[in-house]
DNA sequence: GTTATTGAGGATATTTAATATCCTTAAATA
DNA sequence: TATTTAAGGATATTAAATATCCTCAATAAC
């Protein structure tokens, strides 16, 4: 079980969105030379970020995306279910049905237990991803980053949107 | 992102060992049969269990697999770890270090942010697996499932354990 | 207006993992 | 001694992830 390396290109991406200058566009190619991921992949996972509304794109050049919320109103999980969906990891097939001993009119009355505890523990997974939005992250990378590469970045970032 | 249907299949068979006689080993062909799985293939989950030291399987006639500890001392997380890995979903490959704004000597003091965020959200996940024994199941099933399934089922598997 | 650039999205390889089957071996039992 | 079983290797099949390429329409720069 792995997510997809999308899942991290788009929470970068989103990462380095939240520091474009307002009302600019920073555009697939530079993403994808900044975090040297191929451009027409990367350009996947930022398709699915903007359908799921997290993320603007605008044509013709100097075009590009930026975020459709601030920071603060975007989690990990807003990102991480836009790019790899929102089912559940754990499937269930319902093989208690399968039961030889089991009356062919059985009824269940919801959800094999199971099958209920494994969607807990993702509910787990899910909650704790809801509770760190990008603004979170920001705030990390400000601390931990050293400052000379941020501020190059940035001016890399600036430069290109 | 999907977990191996193996592993639902595992938590099932584990369920059923839990109520298997004392002393007593219940085989593949049984478990196979009980939840409707081809049985060469479930036999693979039942070796990845028995690797992970949580069933024993003796050979012969009336062979097969019992629980190698009590339903109690048995979490979800051992199960699920057993057949699915216990390697991370979210795999970082730490992108940071493709910006070209990077000095090449710069050394991480740890993990990225993001990754962090993601292996924490794991972490609750794990940690929620691992607060559910076989015998919490075992107590839910009992509570659930019709008494008279039950003591059919129970017979079934005595008449073959 | 014309041209270059961009995101959206469809079509299609390529690679990898999951799913499944088959076979052999050695141990245990009847 | 013959049968049954788990262990495990080899291999096929299927599905998903990964990646590339192409067309299209919108946008902005010239």
């Amino acid at each position: 079980m792995q997510l997809k390396n999308q899942v991290e290109w788009a929470l970068h991406c989103c990462a380095i969105l939240a520091g474009v200058p307002d009302g600019r566009y920073l555009g697939t190619r530079a993403l994808a030379e900044l975090h040297g991921v191929p451009k027409e992949y990367l350009s996947k996972a930022l398709q699915a970020l903007s359908k799921a509304g997290l993320v603007e794109g605008t044509l013709g050049p100097s075009g590009g995306y930026r975020l459709s919320r601030a920071p603060a109103a975007i989690t990990f999980w807003d990102v991480v279910s836009a790019v790899e969906g929102n089912a559940p990891a754990f499937v269930c097939t319902e093989i208690r049905r399968n039961n030889p001993c089991r009356p062919k009119e059985t009824r269940d009355s919801g959800p094999c237990a199971v099958a209920r505890v494994m969607w807990e523990a993702e509910a787990a997974w899910r909650d704790r991803l809801k509770a760190v939005s990008l603004a979170d992250l920001g705030a990390t990378i400000e601390r931990e980053v050293p400052q000379g590469l941020r501020a190059a970045t940035s001016a890399w970032v600036a430069e290109r949107s």
